[in-house]
DNA sequence: CGCCACAAATGGTATTGACCACCTTGGGCG
DNA sequence: CGCCCAAGGTGGTCAATACCATTTGTGGCG
């Protein structure tokens, strides 16, 4: 444990104590209490400013921040999504089989048009509420004997990482925004040609390899994008979906 | 001009030499060539990392990384945003009023509904092509004397700061899909009923007082959101502000 | 020829000391 | 009583130095 780290974590605690806009030690006295350089103090201060929890008025000190919608939320798994905004995440497989890559889904993964690949169709819910229809493709060997009820009980991702060892470390996702057409008006019980946004996600393990290609059409009057713009300058860092409330 | 945003500059200036994946002198190189303590080094290359135009392989170097399209792009300026995609940002005033705010209105920017408020509609355009349509409101009071031409220069925010003096500290911004009505899809130059992403976009000063409310429609055929999913497993930390007593 | 260990170089962490720019506050003056 | 300004405290920046952990290339040994 670095020093930074603990510094961190003892002034973790100390926010907990304090309420919102309460000020915590200034650095030099962190410094002195803690035992540790300013600069340490400052690099621990600098990481929990990046996180939110915190924020530097020159001149007058540092202080507990209000706790941002937008921050911690991670963009990768639709179940803690869901659960993080107190919604009870689940998932119903309309269809799952493995075929041949082909020519444009070979390309899409970088893999033979010749490898299996598993393709799932699943349903998205959020408190029993179908909130977006989604197309899987991973490469079978990534995931074999995968069935359709194991999509259905959690986080694939947490399948990935507990069941196959494969870790998701990063990706790239588009947004667009779409209409809805008609096996999506039907599964999202929207009317047809409903606004809808469409997201297409390529996830990466730590080798940089292609894990999987999503494709997930979300309904557009149940869910919506929620940035928090604060910081805007400094801040180059979260962005987070967040489901509007019914 | 500090040592650390020359450092920065100097940097950037490498870096616009050099090929993605080639290395940067190291920090102890850097540091003597600009004569700057090495720290100082590290404070701007901290910087650069975070904004992602470097990555740091301990006990290898710091090399220049991929250029990521638009990570932060929502986060910032319909102007920042446009200079990030390289294209060439521009604005067409079609209209400026000043009027009374109004029961809506005045909810929304928390002000008197007798109180006069300036209402723009403005199209934005990248490399001369309409990519949106939006709608600007702001307390009169706020810009006093504010010109349609004025709207056409360049970036509003730096309108706001350099000549009204108004910072723009944070906001809160929504998207949703939606289609085109009959006067966004004549702006746009788009079929009707074509898909589109609707911006509400709530900015703040320091104070946390509402600047301005905007509402954008940009055309879904060219503008995409990219969203770079690399560090969300960092990011995943314990979340002691949830448990916080307030 | 191939393998391995070691040395050099790199970024990561940490200390101490110093000065600056800014904000807050309290005391003094009108 | 109220205003103003100076002093002290705060975060922001910078220097010089040291050691650690990881990576990598190279030279020597088998």
């Amino acid at each position: 444990m670095t020093k930074q780290a603990e510094t961190r974590d003892r002034v973790l605690d100390l926010i907990e104590q304090l309420g919102v806009g309460e000020s915590i030690p200034s650095e030099r006295q962190l410094s002195a209490n803690l035992g540790v350089s300013r600069l340490t103090v400052r690099a621990a201060l600098d990481e929990l400013v990046r996180e939110g929890y915190l924020v530097r008025r020159r001149g007058s000190g540092t202080f507990v921040s209000e706790p941002k919608i937008a921050q911690e939320l991670t963009l990768t798994s639709f179940t803690d999504d869901m659960r993080r905004r107190g919604m009870t995440p689940g998932s119903r497989t309309l269809d799952l089989k493995v075929v041949p890559a082909g020519a444009r889904l070979g390309r899409l993964l970088h893999v033979s048009p010749s490898e299996a690949v598993v393709v799932a169709k699943r349903l998205r819910l959020a408190d029993r509420e179908t909130m977006a229809i989604e197309t899987l493709h991973v490469r079978e060997s990534l995931v074999p004997g995968l069935t359709a009820a194991e999509l259905e009980e959690g986080s694939f991702y947490a399948l990935l990482r507990d069941r196959y060892g494969v870790v998701v470390a990063g990706g790239i996702q588009t947004i667009e925004p779409t209409v809805t057409n008609e096996e999506e008006s039907a599964a999202l019980g929207v009317p047809l040609h409903s606004p809808a946004f469409l997201f297409e996600r390529f996830s990466r393990n730590e080798a940089g390899e292609i894990v999987e290609f999503v494709q997930s059409t979300y309904r557009g009057d149940r869910y919506r994008i929620v940035t928090d713009l604060s910081g805007s300058v400094e801040m180059h860092r979260p962005q987070a979906l967040v489901a509007r409330g019914s």
